[in-house]
DNA sequence: CACGAGGTATCAGCCAAGCC
DNA sequence: GGCTTGGCTGATACCTCGTG
């Protein structure tokens, strides 16, 4: 163990509940090992420790490594694993029974508790919460630990000892707080709701976690728009003609309060959301010409949402990659009963779709964001074709779009893009990915001999999956939360990465919303530029400084109490707060500080 | 009139559980 | 065993309303 790790663990040594908050791939997983050991040394048969992760691949990691390591140690150590994935559940009674340490995802233990097979958890002596930040709202996690809150106030609980609190987490701050106070509310709200009085950080051996932890370069590139877009041009007249049809059949402006829609945006699609919704309660006289009016309304709206996004497509990715979003559409539309009403809105696409081919195979110049994407690839894949990468975009159709575009351009063709997305919702019409096909995307990208160089993912694969091959990421007009970054940070820097990591992000401020966009992304560079481990350890060099943490930590205090006192309203029990109000305050004020 | 707080809708995702 | 469903999360964008 380093010794940063055995800092981070020394709060816990000494039997108090503690907030582990350390960046990722610093090894927080060997200081969760080193609590255990040292746990069951101490405790000896009575110790009985559980320990949670929040997703499934997390938990089939974390579980490996517990078995592998206690295998080595000490093969007398009982380890089982629970989680929901398995069909055949064994009794969470008996896995307790017989093992020493427990593996499981939280929702398991919340199911085992409220079924009555655990009484309460003063059965264990250790609880190790992994990604700790979770604890909120209606989180299995925040379930736990408020029962967790409600057996501890309750007097009846006296006799029996109830086990010791451990969090452990990238970032506690979490959650949208906008400036220091929010951000200190949110971590006095997660510190109470872990009741832990501790925050554990690295404070003297911050050199020795720089030598570990690498802090990757970031770059950010703007982008012109397209100068002139013919494509825009024609799709904004087959809009505005469909809306003239809709106009014939019902007085659409009278259906929603929602102005000022431009083609193209995202308010748009809401304005067509609102029609819709309101088109369903028409209430007119005659019941056969309301459904008449209602279907007719929603096919004409259908239709708009769909150039809509074509739009929106078109802005980021390829026309082409608009035009066949559209195309297949309209094929499905015409496959489909196809009636009168879109017979004729199919026409007016097929009235233009020559022109509009035409567009997209040749003349038009491509999107300047994508010439100065594949200006940053080929860059990079000139200097070192070992490069594994990671490109991040923030919808499926452009995942899509993207993949096509690679796949079709002779100069990036050779890197054989991947794509990794998440499940899909109800509401969608696109199929996601399953568990196991994510699983293969991810192993076939992270084995060496394999072709594929790039991977294009949606959010699934910034949060605790570790790609340790990957040393460029690319944010392809994609600004994710501190956290987020934090964590990508973490996993391209894990296990070394072959390369210096280059983080790069591709935005571009044409317009107003996207030069705030970008403002946003500056700031999240300029934060992440201060590795959290620093900004939290050194809160005297930092804006928030340590006279003000005192001044403050009066206001601190308040917030606390308050936000105890809430999970105890919570809770529904008699309030003790002042056991647990005084001590908290002091160590967030001595040992987090978070610039912003 | 500008600004911020609060609410809503939509997107993205996760897990467990039930169905075929 | 794979697929779908239901309940949960957070982030973002927008609207509305109150306040200075």
């Amino acid at each position: 163990m380093r010794e940063y790790q055995r800092e981070l663990a020394e709060p816990v040594f000494q039997g108090k509940n503690t907030v582990i908050c350390a960046p990722t791939g610093c090894g927080k997983t060997v200081v969760a090992l080193a609590i255990c050991e040292h746990h069951l040394k101490v405790k000896g048969k009575g110790a009985k420790v559980v320990f949670m992760a929040t997703k499934v691949d997390v938990f089939n990691q974390q579980y490996k490594l517990f078995q592998d390591h206690f295998q080595e140690k000490d093969p007398d150590i009982r380890i089982d694993g629970l989680c929901g994935n398995q069909g055949d559940q064994l009794s969470m009674k008996v896995v307790m029974e017989n093992n020493d340490i427990i593996v499981l995802t939280p929702q398991i233990l919340v199911n085992a508790m409220a079924g009555g097979e655990i009484p309460s958890l003063s059965c264990f002596s250790l609880l190790i919460l992994d990604e700790c930040h979770n604890t909120t709202g209606k989180h299995p996690y925040n379930i736990i630990m408020t029962s967790y809150l409600d057996a501890k106030l309750s007097k009846e609980q006296n006799g029996q000892h109830l086990p010791q609190i451990v969090g452990l987490t990238a970032s506690v701050g979490i959650g949208s707080f906008k400036n220091q106070s929010e951000a200190e509310n949110n971590i006095c709200q997660l510190c109470a709701s872990l009741d832990s009085r501790i925050i554990s950080t690295i404070h003297t051996n911050t050199d020795e976690l720089q030598s570990y932890v690498h802090t990757p370069d970031k770059e950010f590139f703007l982008v012109e728009k397209r100068h002139t877009d013919p494509f825009i041009r024609i799709i904004h007249d087959i809009m505005a003609k469909i809306e003239g049809l809709a106009k014939t059949v019902y007085n659409i402006e009278s259906l929603s309060a929602i102005e000022n829609r431009d083609y193209g945006s995202q308010k748009y699609e809401q304005w067509i959301v609102d029609v819709q919704k309101k088109c369903r309660v028409l209430q007119l006289k005659d019941q056969e010409e309301e459904s008449r009016v209602c279907r007719a309304l929603y096919n004409y709206t259908e239709h708009l949402r769909k150039y809509n996004d074509a739009l929106i497509i078109n802005e980021d990715a390829r026309t082409k990659d608009a035009l066949d979003y559209l195309s297949v559409f309209i094929q499905q539309v015409k496959n489909a009963g196809h009636d009168e009403t879109e017979q004729r809105l199919t026409a007016y696409f097929d009235g233009q779709q020559g022109v509009l081919r035409g567009l997209s195979s040749g003349g038009q110049k491509e999107n300047p964001k994508l010439d100065m994407l594949q200006y940053i690839l080929e860059e990079q894949y000139r200097q070192n074709d070992e490069t594994k990468s990671v490109l991040f975009v923030r919808t499926r159709a452009l995942a899509d779009a993207l993949k096509s575009w690679i796949e079709e351009s002779d100069s990036l063709k050779f890197l054989k893009p991947g794509v990794l997305i998440g499940r899909g919702h109800k509401s969608s019409q696109l199929t996601g990915m399953t568990l196991n096909s994510k699983k293969g995307v991810l192993d076939s990208f992270k084995s060496f001999d394999n072709q594929s160089k790039i991977l294009i993912a949606t959010s699934v694969a910034d949060e605790g999956i570790d790609i340790p091959q990957c040393n460029l990421v690319l944010m392809y007009e994609y600004v994710g939360n501190v956290v987020k970054m934090v964590q990508v940070r973490g996993n391209q820097s894990m296990h070394q990465s072959i390369n210096q990591s280059i983080n790069q992000s591709i935005n571009y401020s044409a317009s107003q919303s996207q030069s705030i966009n970008q403002s946003a992304s500056h700031s999240v560079s300029q934060s992440i530029s201060q590795p959290v481990s620093q900004s939290i350890n050194q809160s005297a060099s930092q804006p928030f400084s340590q006279s003000a943490s005192q001044s403050a930590s009066q206001s601190v205090n308040q917030r606390v109490s308050q936000s105890i006192n809430q999970s105890i309203n919570q809770s529904a029990s008699q309030s003790t707060s002042q056991s647990v109000n005084q001590p908290v305050s002091q160590s967030i004020s001595q040992s987090v500080s978070v610039s912003w």
